[in-house]
DNA sequence: CTGTTAGCGCATTCAA
DNA sequence: TTGAATGCGCTAACAG
């Protein structure tokens, strides 16, 4: 393995030459920097990552945290890694996944002060989360994916849930809806001050009032017979009701066989619509699902650049802070039924 | 941020004694060690790790390499990587993410060059895929989940699909199905020596015949129209047939519509079981389908310790290299219909 | 524009 | 059982 002596001593130059050449961190001349690329080639130099973060004191590597919870299913959220890891070595960074406790302050503690890292990213937020405290104790840059409600407002990278559901509603009511259903997630989310479901509950009820539509929501987990007792006070108490949307990637299935099981049909009975859903889960239904769904590429994209600006100390810019959702117009979404 | 050097002045000792005693690499006085410890800890002194790896020549990070394509959906498939991590991060390891094109060789040497992995992880791969070739050449360790039919017989850890036909066909017999059809994945697929098509494709002719089962295969991709015509074969073609086995998760929802569509009820008239398919996937479908599950956590654990093992030196046991799956039974396979 | 040199923080060989 | 000294390979002052 050559080291950076080699190509030194093979151009007749020094190793802060070389360096500075391969870095561009100093003006070199010309000849002497396509002498020593041409070296470097031909010894097959490449620059080993450690030595240069020790030197540096920067390892261009960041983590990913994870809550260590199997969490079933998850649509798709491979993604989302596969995203983040491509966005970062396109800027240079490498992309560890840490999986802890979320109450695992003590061991995030003991990881941060081995500096492997230079930045994190974080999923899964819940209000007052303890590790946002730890990571601005050990001074560690970080991205919330997803809002705390107890953090700076600086540090995240979120779904624009106003947009999202304004736009679903818009899109209803263009299609004749007037009464329209709300499925949230469990009402235990929702007093836990989840944010996303309380964003969209906030956003729903502003926009109906806005649009003039009657709307009514309602929680609902997502076990079997929860979801069929929802979609049964859905159905039978509300019978204007010709419109649904739901945030719940989880209830579908359950929320679809009880509108077929009551002999309505989708989207000719009743439309469907799912929002902030994760990219193509929604097409895997029968029928297909109109979705609003999360732009995991645009999130990604600026989570990890954000991060990387604060790690190099640039300014970052807080222009897209909130992801709006893209609609795949599929086919559980149609004209209201005329009564 | 306090360093060894701190340390061992706090103690009164050289750095070497304090490097001994914090990795037991070397007897120290039971004394010595005490204060030592005692003083790491009140300092908060954790060693930089990669500092360590530098002086050591081992990082103690691991990467786990995807293709960079999009592959929708997905179910569930970040409790594989989550998994990994965990099981790495036990046995001191960290897990790195690295997203390269299949065809990604030079982009994997200049990787493997920079020296920041000690072994790697290779996800999906195919018959002849040259990035092993590479990981030889570079001399690094590594191994495969799933197998290469190329590959030396040492270096993978794959699901046990014979093991996992057998239990199918054999659960189904015993349930009194003597006509058995299996939806394998596309015909392009096993023309292009795709493990898993291959490997079911044998089992389940082979096993049919040992069990005296009158079975048929069908090749079928995930598109909408693909699986209509799969399923409407299937249905017509056969009309004995009274249970079905699927390997393919993405085609589920339309196989299950194809056939409640025809006026059959799962299970009733026809029972159906999943293979192979993703943990917890088919629990989300309506019914909940009887699956073999992939044992992802054994999967991992296995493929990690191995690679670990390889990694430093020690030997890599060789007993569980095909790892078997979970039966779930839940609503979708029942007694064969007498007619 | 270029060279010299001092670390970065730790593991480990050589001596004792 | 311990210490001193060397070096891992590179970056970045400092000095020209």
């Amino acid at each position: 393995m050559a080291t950076i002596k080699d190509v030194a001593a093979r151009v007749g130059v020094s190793v802060s030459t070389v360096s500075y050449a391969l870095n561009g961190t100093r003006p070199i001349s010309a000849e002497k920097k396509e002498l020593i690329f041409k070296a470097a080639r031909e010894l097959h130099y490449s620059p080993r990552a450690i030595a240069r973060s020790l030197a540096s004191k920067r390892t261009h590597i960041i983590a990913m945290l994870f809550p260590a919870v199997e969490r079933g299913l998850g649509l798709s959220e491979i993604d989302l890694i596969t995203r983040a890891s491509k966005e970062a070595m396109g800027l240079g960074y490498h992309l560890l996944i840490w999986t802890l406790q979320t109450s695992g302050e003590d061991e995030l503690r003991e990881l941060l002060a081995q500096k492997l890292v230079d930045g994190i990213i974080l999923m899964e937020v819940h209000t007052h989360d303890r590790r946002i405290a730890t990571l601005k104790e050990m001074d560690t840059p970080f991205i919330i994916l997803g809002r705390d409600d107890s953090a700076s407002t600086e540090n995240y990278i979120d779904v624009d849930f106003f947009d999202t559901m304004m736009r679903c509603i818009s899109y209803l009511k263009g299609l004749g809806h007037g009464h329209i259903g709300f499925i949230n997630q469990s009402e235990r989310s929702f007093n836990d001050g989840y944010g996303p479901v309380a964003h969209t509950h906030e956003a729903f009820h502003y926009f109906c009032a806005n649009f003039g539509i009657d709307g009514k929501e309602y929680f609902c987990g997502w076990e079997a017979e929860t979801v069929h007792d929802c979609i049964e006070s859905l159905l039978t108490e509300r019978n204007e009701t010709s419109a649904c949307i739901v945030m719940n990637d989880k209830a579908l299935t359950g929320i679809i066989a009880g509108i077929t099981g009551k002999g309505l049909r989708i989207p000719e009975d009743i439309s469907l619509v799912s929002i902030i859903s994760s990219s193509g889960a929604a097409s895997f239904f029968q029928p297909a699902l109109t979705a609003f769904e999360m732009d995991i590429n645009a999130m990604m994209a600026a989570a990890i650049s954000q991060l990387i600006a604060k790690i190099e100390g640039r300014y970052a810019e807080l222009s897209t802070r909130l992801i709006p959702c893209i609609l795949r117009e599929r086919n559980s979404a149609g004209k209201a039924r005329t009564r």
